[in-house]
DNA sequence: AAAACAATCTAGCGATTGTTAGAGTGAAAG
DNA sequence: CTTTCACTCTAACAATCGCTAGATTGTTTT
């Protein structure tokens, strides 16, 4: 028997992950995902895409073993499976990043030039909000925030910045982030912000980032709502 | 103008990098890359299959930017485009192995389960091969053992082993890596190695994995060899 | 100039993939 | 029990991909 006969059984297994983040649709997905635990509904949503197209989607990614489902109810939770999941993507949107310049382009075109955030920035932004010299916040739906996110920020999401914007100091830096460096909310939120007065800037870190860096998140213990909802593993089978 | 119109773009753009980590044939060149710059031929050979088949991988990865061309007189060499590419593959190979449970069978079944290399187990085997009292060989092909290799390893390719056993102190612990957890030269080494007397065993890692948990790798001074080869780029353009 | 050689390009094939749309499932609400 | 709702499954299409094999390019050797 030939050793090469199983070895190239091994790069088989490992291409079935890069499969997975080989659709650009299913890499948004991931990027949501790593927000926190979401349904389908929410997803397609978010990702503007038909929710059988989302199930199919998410179908690959759980057969390559980066997602996994959770029922409640009526509805199904996906979430990454590790969060070497996140890690993985960050480290690919990096290498992207590093060698792709038509990606560098788009970039640039559509987002504000961040703070470039080195291990000494991170940890300098930490030590100023610990100290209350800035105020961090987290623009992305209250939900995801509640799943985690940066130490010492408070959520403050974007569709609800307008109105509450009583609820900010109007003489203290604020420095907003939002899912990472391809969501735009972060952009948006600062523009609301320097429109209304305030000094604000953002940072491209999301959650992921920040994890991917080395550095701890918050999160809230999760609330058990009404009753409690059943939890039960689903799909534990392979396909047939 | 909705901003979504080109959000959707930067995800094709990653998942460029995606589809190219899509097929086992471009993993394992990807691998083989990781260990030096090589010809098209060598890698065809190292991968056992045909230098057209190779030629159009390899065509995919330059799109993607994960590798480089140079020619060298008749050659053309290949080399990864930066350490992050090595970084992600070790990156992507990790989360395989996590979430795959079929990889980590087949791996099993056909490599000895190695030495786990945690960073505390990688500083003790640093300074017990720096003080002597192991001897680190490095069993690949020397060309790659010339291009870098890990700090105090002496070159002792596998096809060679036989004939320099002599070379070997016959007391003294030997440990053998390869070109990764993939790679079964290593285990050819020591079951050799066993059957003769010597005490030896393997490390799962090779120059990447090394590299990606942080640690520094030894290069010879590249030495020109005879009155030396021009250096062109190729490939500049795009394809059209 | 001709031959040898490394590598790329091209054409063609079967298999796989992304997407859409319709039908079906299983849990909860009425 | 029936309806509603979230989600999955199935069929079907075009588009793309992996591989093979023949032809071609560009460089070195003779």
């Amino acid at each position: 028997m030939k050793p090469n006969i199983t070895k190239s059984q091994l790069y088989e297994h490992v291409s079935r992950i890069g499969k997975a983040l080989s659709s650009p649709k299913r890499l948004e997905l991931i990027e949501l995902l790593a927000q926190g635990e979401k349904t389908v509904e929410t997803l397609a949503a978010q990702a503007r895409i038909d929710m059988r197209l989302a199930s199919a989607h998410l179908r690959a990614l759980r057969e390559a073993r980066l997602v996994e489902t959770r029922r409640a109810g009526k509805f199904i939770n996906y979430r990454l499976s590790g969060e070497d999941v996140g890690r993985l993507w960050v480290n690919l949107r990096e290498v992207a990043e590093e060698h792709l310049v038509e990606l560098r382009i788009a970039l640039a075109q559509m987002t504000a030039a961040p703070d470039a955030l080195s291990s000494e920035s991170r940890a300098s932004l930490l030590a100023k909000a610990r100290s209350g010299d800035v105020l961090v916040i987290d623009v992305r739906p209250a939900a995801e925030y509640e799943a985690g996110h940066l130490p010492f920020a408070r959520s403050m999401p974007l569709a609800e910045l307008e109105k509450r914007l009583a609820d900010l100091p109007a003489d203290k830096e604020i420095v907003a982030y939002c899912r990472g460096p391809f969501c735009l909310m972060s952009d948006e939120a600062v523009r609301l912000l320097r429109q209304r007065g305030y000094t604000a800037h953002k940072i491209s870190d999301g959650v992921s980032e920040w994890l991917a860096s080395g550095l701890p998140i918050e999160r809230q213990p999760p609330v058990p709502d009404t009753d409690g909802e059943q939890l039960r593993d689903i799909h534990s089978g392979e396909r047939p």
